[in-house]
DNA sequence: TTAAGTTTTCATTAAGTCTTTATGAACATC
DNA sequence: GATGTTCATAAAGACTTAATGAAAACTTAA
């Protein structure tokens, strides 16, 4: 992603489509990195932090919907584009996959043209939307350049409090709970003590000089409209 | 939750049980998280906030009626959907189970279509409408942003304060009893004096100015339609 | 492996919230 | 009018929760 390539990971169990697939892939200027299971398909996936997870519902070991749910439930994939690759033509069974979490599907067979479109809408789509430089009063913070800019001037920020300052500036004026908080930016299976969000709170604050975060006792944090 | 997803935890010492409703789970778009006793559910159902929480009955260290109690007890739990999970067919467990305020009971060994016919019921039954701005002659409630504004003004209720007002202007004009409020808001096994309520009422009439909650001798309180 | 930086935990302090108590007023009942 | 019930109010103390400083545990890069 540093060069502005995209990389996309493919996990499918017949080697065939997995060779169709990443040659057209590669055709289009993507990075392409291959798994033929499950497992290996989340060790990639670990490894590599593609932009986009391509995955065949039907596999030896985990299934695509497991793995998926596998890797949602890990902070670091929250936002990473998922898509199911079914032979199942059966709907329902499209659907659901979207509701686990998944961003798009394709039926098999796949045809490599609606393959490439889908890979490329989808990853423009995120490109504007979920990297987009957001700006509140006078703070902006730059997903993508990993910084934060105020009056001018540009503060480092550790990774989990630019994470924790960017959820909270995603809905501004809004109040997260400490729970959700917690998931999102910790995941549901890491459970860590109670001052931990306290503590990167206290940091963000006083590397920006400013506070725009509120504290709303008993229940969680805010960032401030105005401020 | 915000993405509509629904969360589920579930407890159980054994692990291919947990794996086998969760994999259903999974399957039907759930997520999920696991936890493998007493402890460790509560830990994780503090962490996670699940909609519906799945306890086996027989767990080393805390048992699930005894999760179910302790979660109970806790105001953050108290609309959470319980269902208790046993290997006794034994009609008075279950019973007392349901007593102890769970919502539901499946015997094992578990049907996975019986099991995630029941969670689709339970939820479907639930899906609730908190999180919704409710205006009231100028007087606006944003249980998001966690303020209150009147004529323009924003008010900073604490917490008890705030939901206390949400439920009185939840009805407007319908009288709640004391009794009601203090179900609703400090939950049923919280005890507290006759005056607290009274003394946070105050509270909120003070901050705000305007007097909208008007009291009901030897009833309760309710918030004014016209004030 | 060291060193620097990050993340988490712990202990302490500070701030606020919640509950209780005391007191008085309003109102109904006898 | 006396008595009893119920609520309003103010003030105090108990209790909860967050801020803070410092250190330990962990990661990452040099």
């Amino acid at each position: 992603m540093d060069n502005g390539l995209k990389k996309v990971l493919i996990a499918d169990d017949e080697p065939d489509i997995l060779e169709i697939l990443k040659y057209n892939l590669i055709k289009e200027g993507y990075v392409v990195v291959t798994a033929e299971n499950g497992d290996e398909a989340i060790a990639k996936a670990k490894q590599a932090l593609p932009d986009l997870i391509v995955l065949d519902i039907m596999m030896p070991g985990k299934n695509g919907v497991e793995v998926c749910q596998i890797l949602r439930a890990q902070p670091q994939f929250k936002d990473t584009l998922i898509m199911f690759l079914t032979a199942l033509s059966d709907e329902a069974t499209q659907i659901k996959g979207l509701t686990t979490g998944a961003d798009d599907y394709i039926s098999k067979p796949v045809s490599p043209n609606i393959f490439i479109s889908k890979v490329g809408s989808l990853l423009r789509r995120v490109t504007k939307e979920h990297n987009k430089v957001i700006e509140v009063n006078g703070l902006a913070i730059d997903p993508e350049k990993f910084i934060v800019q105020y009056s001018g001037q540009d503060f480092a920020l550790a990774k989990k409090e630019f994470e924790l300052l960017h959820l909270l500036i995603s809905k501004p004026g809004r109040v997260f709970l400490r729970n959700e908080i917690l998931s999102q930016v910790w995941g549901n299976d890491v459970i860590v003590g109670d001052r931990t969000i306290d503590v990167h709170i206290r940091k963000i604050r006083q590397k920006l000089g400013v506070d725009c975060i509120t504290t709303v006792k008993g229940v969680g944090y805010k960032f401030e409209l105005a401020c």
